[in-house]
DNA sequence: CTTGAAATTAATTAAGGTATTAATTAATTT
DNA sequence: AAATTAATTAATACCTTAATTAATTTCAAG
């Protein structure tokens, strides 16, 4: 829980410090709270009790809770979606593609804590309560190209033709940040500690590549460098 | 919205209907709410009001909201577990377990509208209302024999050996149930709409037997048949 | 220095939610 | 029949929470 200073402060305005540095604090600790409960089981008190300042300091800086939310996605999560969703080079195959996209989604959202479960529950669940503000920033056109290279790849019999190219993304989260948000429950399942985002990331991309089929039936395993 | 006939009751003791109906009836509109809101979004008086009772009802036929939880996993959650989680038969391959479970997955708790979104936000998401109550009753055994299935025919060089057994649930069911809960969404993306269980069910055996490659390169689309 | 704007806390208010109790009617037992 | 038990509504007390306002302190500009 927030190891910030927390020397209990006084009324009025305090000592110059970085500017906007409460308001960063409130987004922060939102984020983290948010991702840990879920956002309709967070109050504005706990968050501003976590980011070191009052409950009325949200009406302060965001015109209130739901305003609140608005800033969090623009500021906290926009970032991240767009660096998972960056061009790729013209003419990539798919194969690579999906490839880059795991490995970024490791790396971004993946190493925010508070990212994968919120993206779970908040975006993905029926009535999550950033669906709405999180899908106007969707990058639609990305998701179509991708969608179209599938597809190509399926008529020239390079793509399994039995896969669903819209429902290619929604595998990728599922293999990425559904594990990732689950964290927390595995390691209460005698046998499962010690799976890191390594481990998720080279189980996503095997399965995505071969399925449960050995690569080349009989051999070892394959030791992938990192 | 429950269509139930809500002609105004009047106070007292009603006449006599199937006994326990009002108790089935919370229990069911708690879960529809449960899996369009989410639980702490989800108010005693909405769900009486969708059941067709008053909120004191809830306190009579449970000890109170928190109580209803634990019926809801008992009476309506758990069932469905144990069907899924049925024994196979002793010695089935890795691969056709897999493809069982699948099946099971999308004909059971696939079926029930309310469960896939309430499984990823209640039960998988972090802080989830739901995770202690039905940890409790994973089939740890079960889990545990197919993981050792897994590792079993990796070492046979039957099975992919760069996943991990450990995250092979975990990746069922974000190939199915994560797809279902979000069935929503896709729904208001252009261009994703007629993708249904049969759907969900042929992308994700195709995946997971197979992964992106074609089954043999150079065929035309497999149809499965059905 | 003085004055107005900015950032913050404390205290208050209003709305909404859960749980409780009393009253009411039907069913069951004696 | 009479008495008791079961199932239900209505009213309400109590608690939590979001929002508002007033007071307080610091900063920056003239």
């Amino acid at each position: 829980m927030a190891t910030t200073t927390r020397r209990p402060r006084g009324q009025g305005r305090p000592h110059a410090s970085a500017p906007g540095a409460s308001r960063e604090a409130l987004l922060d600790a939102a984020a983290g709270l948010f991702g840990r409960q879920g956002i309709a089981a967070t109050t504005t008190a706990q968050i501003a009790a976590e980011a070191g300042v009052t409950a009325a300091m949200v009406h302060y800086h965001f015109a209130g809770r739901d305003a609140l939310l608005d800033a969090l996605v623009e500021a906290r999560i926009a970032p991240l979606l767009a660096q998972v969703w960056a061009p790729v080079p013209e003419g990539t195959p798919v194969a690579a593609w999906i490839e880059i996209l795991v490995r970024r989604l490791l790396e971004g959202p993946g190493r925010t804590p508070w990212l994968p479960p919120l993206w779970i529950r908040e975006v993905l669940s029926e009535g999550g309560l950033l669906r709405e503000r999180v899908l106007a920033r969707l990058p639609v056109a990305q998701l179509q190209a991708l969608g179209a290279a599938v597809a190509a790849g399926q008529a020239r019999g390079e793509v399994n033709p039995d896969l669903e190219p819209r429902l290619l993304v929604l595998s990728l989260l599922g293999l990425t940040m559904l594990p990732l948000a689950t964290a927390g429950l595995w390691g209460r399942l005698p046998g499962a500690a010690g799976i890191d985002a390594e481990a998720i990331a080279r189980h996503a991309t095997a399965l995505l590549t071969a399925g449960l089929r050995p690569d080349r039936p009989g051999r070892g395993p394959t030791r992938r460098s990192r």
